[in-house]
DNA sequence: TGAATCTCTAGTAAATCGATAGGGATTCCA
DNA sequence: TGGAATCCCTATCGATTTACTAGAGATTCA
């Protein structure tokens, strides 16, 4: 699948929303400045999420992005499939809709199956909840 | 991961010379024809599989490729990692050796070893065995 | 009103992709 | 020994995609 950076920035962004847990809306700049994301690039990526429904937003001052549903109903596949499209391997089926029937297939089948098991399987709150325990224990070992 | 043309047109090349069985070289201009390849794009990539060690060549009147090994140990994960170069989600790690120690590691780390348990386990020895299983099963249905 | 923010449309430099071109080097065979 | 047939090598090219940047417009709030 080989994510783009565009998609990375997404989930990053994604990410940092779900971190912040506030209601209140973050501005871009505050996103791209702790995510070291370049803003105007950002902001496209941000408007892209909006319109697959993973944020809310509001204009002027004090205005931001807002997570539009709870982290544990955003995945990691959602918001990839969103911004990049087509992913996996599934084969270019061009424009002719009937499958060429090659003895590859059946891999890619698989393949498919097995990254959606994955990344459709993982949700924003999961990654969250990883991330502080990995934290957590970080501190403590620091500590000793 | 997301195969390219390059990527299928080097399996589909190596799927062609398991699926002759012969020990005799096939010329890269019948492999082209019967599998719908642009021959000379085709010789870059059989070049290449030759320096990945799946193929042998000989040239002159009556030359051609070979495998260089039995279907059975050729994966399509081989294959493709030596054709594509890195597959899979792995973060670009620019030059710095570290991880950058990111939210989404643990996912592509599991992306990666789902992706593996398909592709480098899939031989072309496997395919092959499939492919003619289902011609088979097809011819018996038209018969019926 | 005006400052702060999101929003929308263009544009752009660099890289990658999917080829094509044109010889050169080997090998076989008559 | 001299082609003819084949693989081998390097270079180039047009189209597309990627990762961004520019700049002006639309909303919202104080």
């Amino acid at each position: 699948m080989d994510v783009s950076v565009k998609g990375e920035y997404a989930l990053r962004a994604v990410f940092e929303l779900c971190s912040r847990g506030s209601s209140e809306p973050t501005k871009i700049a505050d996103i791209a400045a702790r995510q070291r994301i370049p803003q105007k690039f950002l902001e496209l990526i941000l408007s892209q999420l909006k319109q697959g429904g993973f944020l809310n937003s509001r204009r002027g001052a004090s205005g931001g992005y807002t997570l539009a549903k709870p982290a544990e109903d955003i995945t990691v596949g959602a918001v990839l499939r969103h911004i990049e499209g087509r992913l996996s391997t599934a084969r270019r089926s061009d424009d002719n809709s009937r499958p060429p029937d090659s003895p590859f297939n059946e891999v890619w089948k698989q393949v498919d199956a097995a990254l959606s098991n994955v990344i459709d399987r993982t949700t924003f709150a999961d990654l969250l909840e990883r991330w502080k325990e990995k934290r957590s224990r970080r501190a403590v070992s620091f500590q000793i």
